[in-house]
DNA sequence: ATTGGTGCAAATCCTTTGCAATAGC
DNA sequence: GCTATTGCAAAGGATTTGCACCAAT
């Protein structure tokens, strides 16, 4: 038995960071707020927010989604997670932080990771040339992913 | 006078264009089609449907929204205007074709072009490498535009 | 004990849908 | 005349808000 039944302690690295970040800036910790990174953390894919509650139902089962919501307004705000506004109006989390980009299938509209930075040189330079700050970029490739191309 | 109070006849270059298209398709030439296409290239701004039927409503005043909707859809389809999710679940219509990208401000939330393309060969190839098959390339930059860095 | 966070219900916003009337072709 | 397109009204789905209760500090 590995760690079975994934209960809120327990050696989780994403706890201590969570606990440290809310602490300094006299927010609580909560069991809602721990278990939505830890599940963020752990999932590969990229979720919406009831796709979030949905996942987390065992583990907390009467969480609201306004819960949901603030709680992820609150993670992109502490640089936790990165909010995707992919098509179609769908907002995504994702729980990955280390730099890279996304690519959206146009058939099924799943959302997969692509490792590597933007070559954003160009860019940069252009729009700093009227006075932007560029702070973030964000890439997002659209296209037919593998699984389509077959089944198409 | 130049050409006054922009009515629908007259001298229009996308007008030629959208009846050559819709006709190939066997859609039909609609004053409000015309008049939406016009405002998209006229408009150096991004607009959101709504802002579309507002900046018609004296070419067109009954239009509803739906029709708006259902218009740029359509123009979408044909390749005539790009759509552009920024930040915030906002859905904005684009009437420029020529490439280039865009530059959201986080405080007014205004988006701006930024010309040129993406160097996107990296990431393009690192996608193919999974078997997805790359159409488009979009780039968001993300920060601080000139009006608010100077009133911030 | 304080007061930030949660859950609930309802409100709001954007977008889509169903359908009868209208207008391009 | 045929039928795509329109406008209206209403539905739908995602996100936000107000407020009373609860629980982390």
């Amino acid at each position: 038995m590995t760690e079975a039944h994934g209960h809120t302690t327990r050696r989780d690295p994403s706890r201590a960071e969570l606990t440290h970040l809310l602490r300094s800036r006299g927010q609580r910790v909560t069991p809602q707020r721990i278990v939505i990174l830890r599940e963020l953390r752990r999932e590969r894919r990229h979720l919406g927010a009831d796709d979030v509650r949905q996942a987390i139902s065992d583990a907390v089962p009467g969480i609201s989604l306004p819960t949901v919501y603030a709680t992820l307004d609150l993670f992109v705000e502490l640089g936790l997670v990165r909010r995707l506004h992919v098509g179609g109006g769908v907002t995504l989390y994702d729980g990955r932080i280390e730099p890279h980009q996304h690519a959206r299938c146009r058939i099924c509209g799943e959302v997969q990771d692509v490792d590597g930075a933007p070559d954003d040189a160009a860019l940069r330079a252009e729009a700093q040339r009227s006075g932007f700050a560029v702070e973030q970029v964000d890439v997002l490739l659209s296209g037919v992913c593998q699984r389509c191309r077959n089944a198409g």
